[in-house]
DNA sequence: CGGCTTTGACCCGCGC
DNA sequence: GCGCGGGTCAAAGCCG
């Protein structure tokens, strides 16, 4: 590594990534390289089964999570509802995007979680609250979820000086989903987005992950600016609006191998390596052209 | 021109 | 019964 400059480093890693899978296959002087590849591909098959088994591993805690917080405020509801609000209901589950935590909600959050208190347990539908850390000079209420969604109402309510966006799934008539963006009282950077339903067909990112991430395509080229795609999430720091918190298993495994993957790629250790690898093979093979 | 957003009007449930 | 407030509708405007 060392005898080679850093800039012939630097730019053969970007040129030989792109080319080193068709010149592996055409030159047999490479298959230490091809071993190596496939020592990381299978390296990376056990790490996208960890990841399942710590998936599976999470849902069954969220279930139990789940069942226990219904217990418990199905324990704590003692007198009739008095207003329908079902918009947050005992089904209500809550993320976190940004380290913005539910413990952040507002007095008005605790007073209408009291008020829910006091509604019926019946639940028909499936809620759950997402929090997203954006901007806060971001005066758009649009958050890339995957999914696609046509507003279709706006309204400044009461308890919040912010207006609070009304949006319909767009990605299948017969998907009924609702949600609910508004801006939290408290951090006017933290976007409160409540889902109401269940899709009842895939997350569109997930077929085509780099189009029509939200809205029309003119649409999603203005809301752009909001938000950076899912792949960026950082599960440590994350500092702009990435992907919502509430779990699709198979967006949050494909957000984790990115996420690793990204790791890997930022890794000055592993880039230094890997540009070894090819560079040296390279300089071989250029040696012995000559 | 089609699709989406905006926004004022309307509807409906609840409290007084 | 009336007023208030949240949720929805739909016409108009905007944009690619």
């Amino acid at each position: 590594m060392d005898q080679y400059p850093s800039s012939l480093v630097d730019t053969s890693l970007d040129l030989t990534i792109g080319v080193t899978r068709m010149r592996v296959e055409e030159d047999s002087t490479t298959t230490a390289l091809v071993d190596e590849l496939n020592r990381m591909n299978a390296e990376n098959k056990k790490l996208s089964e960890m990841l399942t088994l710590m998936c599976d591993k999470y849902n069954v805690l969220r279930e139990q999570l789940m069942e226990y917080v219904n217990n418990t405020e199905r324990d704590q509801v003692s007198s009739p509802k008095k207003r329908k609000s079902p918009a947050r209901d005992d089904a209500t589950s809550s993320a976190v995007v940004g380290g913005v935590s539910e413990s952040s909600s507002t007095d008005q959050d605790d007073q209408y979680l009291c008020k829910k208190q006091r509604e019926e347990t019946v639940v028909k539908e499936k809620v759950s609250r997402v929090y997203y850390k954006t901007e806060a000079s971001d005066t758009t209420l649009v958050v890339k979820d995957g999914y696609q969604w046509r507003k279709y109402g706006q309204k400044v309510t009461r308890d919040n000086p912010s207006p609070r966006a009304y949006f319909k799934c767009a990605c299948a008539p017969s998907c009924s989903v609702k949600k609910k963006v508004q801006r939290s009282v408290e951090d006017q950077s933290v976007l409160v987005a409540t889902y109401e339903g269940e899709h009842n067909h895939p997350m569109p990112s997930q077929i085509d992950s780099n189009s029509g991430l939200n809205r029309s395509p003119g649409a999603a080229n203005r809301s752009r600016s909001l938000a950076e795609p899912v792949t960026t999430i950082d599960l440590t720091e994350t500092k702009k609006v990435t992907s919502p918190s509430r779990v699709d298993f198979p967006e949050v495994q494909k957000l984790l191998v990115e996420q690793m993957a990204s790791s890997l790629t930022k890794d000055p250790n592993f880039t230094a390596a890997l540009a070894a690898a090819v560079t040296g093979k390279l300089y071989q093979q250029n040696q012995t052209d000559k």
